[in-house]
DNA sequence: AAAATAAAAGACTTTTTTATCTTTTATATA
DNA sequence: TATATAAAAGATAAAAAAGTCTTTTATTTT
């Protein structure tokens, strides 16, 4: 469905901002550890999602990544559409690059409802909606 | 969505299933063209299918693939399975393996019922249902 | 200002997926 | 039975994705 990087990607900014929440900053290896994710990889996508301002970071002593107030509404399609493209939200299920309305591919109209409901559900989803659910440990993004 | 083999799969089957219609058999390079892929690729896969009884085929002259009047009736999800493996049908959205109904991703329950709709629309879609529609030019799985 | 800390950037390696090429096996037909 | 045809099998190659390592830059604290 998403690339491994993508997947990264959401839990880390789940678990990011669930640790923002109260003002703190989490290190990649904490991170990395609290998703279970190798650590230099997920650095790596530390950055690309800092470029896309989809983190914010600081440098030195007691610095670290956060996501701040505005940051906390960004919906998990950002993520996706910004690790992934939108190539699961507008791409042919078939891979065939001239399907479209006018010229669909077998499967294009099969496809389209659960494209958009895969969209409405992504785009509805913000990254901090599961502050909650993690504190109580009802949910889980690592091992436990 | 799909790895591109397993679009290529779709695809193929989808055309050898609208040949084998009235009986014709049709070679890999024929197959190839028809669904805009590559050769050598397409050979694969459908040793592929072959092994998994989703296509028929018959070596020496006048020889080739088809599909018969059972295998008409099986489903893309066949196809996905084979090819793909279930993972799309029951795998975690996060691609956390320990994500259960009782120790949930935090997306778990926004994912259940697009993955089941995915899964409903595979199953209940034949390969042979295009048929029509291909002979009548109105869907498309090359290039044209 | 110096030392320590932590992210950013860039180069590199490994693994997986995608794609290709060559040889073998089976079948039909002349 | 010999020849041609076509798929099966196996080995190899190229490209993309995933993962790692090293150096640089920025910031804080002493």
């Amino acid at each position: 469905m998403f690339s491994k990087t993508c997947e990264y990607a959401i839990r880390a900014m789940i678990y990011i901002a669930q640790q923002s929440k109260s003002g703190g900053k989490t290190g990649f290896k904490q991170i990395a550890h609290a998703i279970d994710a190798p650590e230099p990889f997920i650095a790596k996508i530390l950055q690309q999602l800092g470029r896309e301002n989809l983190v914010q970071s600081s440098k030195g002593p007691h610095g670290g990544f956060y996501i701040n107030e505005q940051t906390m509404n960004r919906t998990l399609a950002d993520v996706v559409k910004a690790i992934d493209g939108d190539k699961i939200f507008s791409g042919c299920g078939l891979g065939l690059t001239f399907c479209s309305e006018k010229n669909p591919c077998p499967i294009h109209n099969e496809f389209k409802s659960i494209r958009n409901q895969m969209q409405q559900m992504l785009q509805s989803a913000t990254v901090s909606q599961f502050n909650d659910l993690l504190d109580r440990r009802l949910v889980h993004l690592g091992r436990n």
